[in-house]
RNA sequence: GGAGAGAUGGGUGAGAGGCUGAAACCAACGGUUUGCUAAACCGUCAUACGCUGUUAAGGUGUAUCGCGGGUUCGAAUCCCGCUCUCUCCGCCA
């Protein structure tokens, strides 16, 4: 959520920077800012009412005591006038505010400024690419065949006890899974980050600070009966520990790391391109999180950045670094990388993780603030990404590492498996 | 699932219609003392949004004692509803 006072000091900026997010209710902000006009002028008269009706329930106290009653009865029925006058007021007040809120969270985070300008995916500024696209031999299949031939997941089985989008790992296939669990915890360990296990079900003000209520409800899935939601990322969680706290200055950054399942219900994403690993209703995640002094969220979210390369290097799959583009940015985000492995049996990039700075976006809805050494209290930021999503990992590890022997396993990743070959 | 207790500032916890934005203690911060540490002593120490002020210092108003409503001139305190937490019993990995 944007700040309105940082709305009304900087209009132009705030507006040429919601452009840039093709964002198209951008005439709101006037009238928002009017509203908010008519708001201050009221809750002026409101207050000054109310610190009258103080006085006079003070001075009545007085006049009690000392005992002098008619006074205080006279006192009593211009304290009633005031009461009568403030409830259509605080109505209308309410209703004002409402009515603000209600434009204001509306808005998307203000993207950073070398965000590059666009609307679409191919627009997204290609800044880093690694690693050789491996030519596969005759005979190579994608990975949804590999996993048959192997028997790493089943995805009928997943079908029978759950629904579509929940694989059952099995065999190797399973052990993998630990294997890069603990592979991408240990390497956030050494990177300086405390491992946390959160619940995976969180209540509604976690979904709503987080930014994945009230607008996206319909990716979660909700436990009805007590109202909680299970976790589209560790994210949710994780960020959450700090709803509602004012940090002091000395403890940020704050580095934190988790394990979760995600799930997701990708309502109505289902399409052509989905198969295998590529889409799931349920997968596991490694997430980093970072709470920061603004003068420093920048030059972490290059920390984080370089953190993701060295993992996708040691797994030895070849990768690239897109910033995101306005147009296809998240809503909370101010600057986005997005990680692709290439998939070489399916010939395109993958997403395997998205790593973004939200500024004080989610610490404004999260009031999550540090006090400084002099001065106000602060917002925090907010940094957070994937490190890294397995599914997409395993997918194109499986595919570019295919052979007519069997599948290879990155060096890194051999101390997990306890073995070097699927075969 | 059954029964009971409770929700107050960073923490513990007093307060039981006006003297309470809230005692006391702890923590934290600043200072005095000190060879250093400790102790002792003094002081500061909630948040948000307004108004005023040079976008300063300061002054000032309103709101907030889990949340929402009610009674009252006046509510942390009384009444109603909700939420959550804890304890005991039951069930259970």
């Amino acid at each position: 959520m944007l700040q309105l006072n940082y709305i009304r000091e900087n209009l132009d900026e705030v507006k040429n920077k919601l452009a840039k997010k093709h964002v198209k209710n951008i005439a709101d902000i006037d009238e928002m800012l009017k509203l908010d006009d008519e708001k201050k002028k009221l809750k002026l008269t409101v207050e000054n009412n109310q610190a009258e009706a103080n006085l006079i329930a003070k001075k009545i106290g007085e006049l009690m005591k000392s005992g002098q009653k008619e006074e205080a009865e006279t006192m009593k029925l211009r304290s009633n006038e005031l009461k009568d006058a403030a409830k259509e007021q605080e109505a209308l007040l309410k209703k004002l505010e409402d009515d603000i809120y209600n434009i204001l969270v509306t808005f998307p985070n203000l993207p950073n400024e070398i965000v590059p300008e666009g609307k679409t995916p191919e627009e997204n500024l290609n800044v880093h690419e690694w690693g050789e696209i491996p030519s596969l031999y005759e005979g190579a299949v994608p990975h949804w065949d590999l996993i048959k031939k192997y028997d790493l997941i089943d995805f009928e089985l997943g079908v029978k006890i759950t629904g579509a989008g929940f694989p059952v790992y099995k065999n190797k296939g399973a052990r993998l899974q630990r294997a890069m669990i603990n592979f991408f915890l240990d390497e956030a360990i050494k990177a300086g980050y405390t491992e946390i296990m959160p619940p995976l079900l969180v209540n509604s003000d976690s979904g709503f600070g987080t930014g994945q209520l009230p607008d996206k409800e319909g990716q979660m899935y909700h436990a009805t009966v007590d109202d909680l939601y299970l976790i589209p990322t560790a994210e949710v969680p994780i960020t959450n520990i700090y709803r509602d706290v004012i940090l002091k200055e000395e403890d940020l950054p704050i580095k934190n790391v988790g394990y979760t399942p995600c799930f997701r219900r990708e309502a109505g994403a289902w399409g052509a391109h989905v198969r295998g690993l590529n889409r799931l209703h349920q997968f596991d995640k490694v997430e980093i999180v970072q709470i920061a002094h603004p003068d420093q969220s920048y030059q972490i979210l290059e920390e984080m950045v370089k953190h993701v390369q060295g993992l996708l290097e040691k797994l030895e799959l070849p990768y690239r670094i897109l910033r995101l583009c306005g147009g296809d940015m998240s809503f909370s985000s101010a600057l986005t990388y997005d990680f692709e492995t290439y998939s070489a049996a399916q010939q395109r990039w993958l997403e395997v993780s998205s790593t973004s700075n939200f500024e004080s976006f989610q610490a404004n809805r999260m009031k999550c603030r540090f006090k400084p050494k002099d001065g106000k209290n602060q917002l925090v930021h907010t940094l957070n990404g994937s490190a890294l999503a397995l599914p997409r990992i395993l997918a194109t590890m499986l595919e570019n590492n295919q052979t007519p022997e069997g599948i290879r396993i990155p060096k890194a990743l051999q101390a997990y498996t306890g073995f070097d070959m699927i075969s």
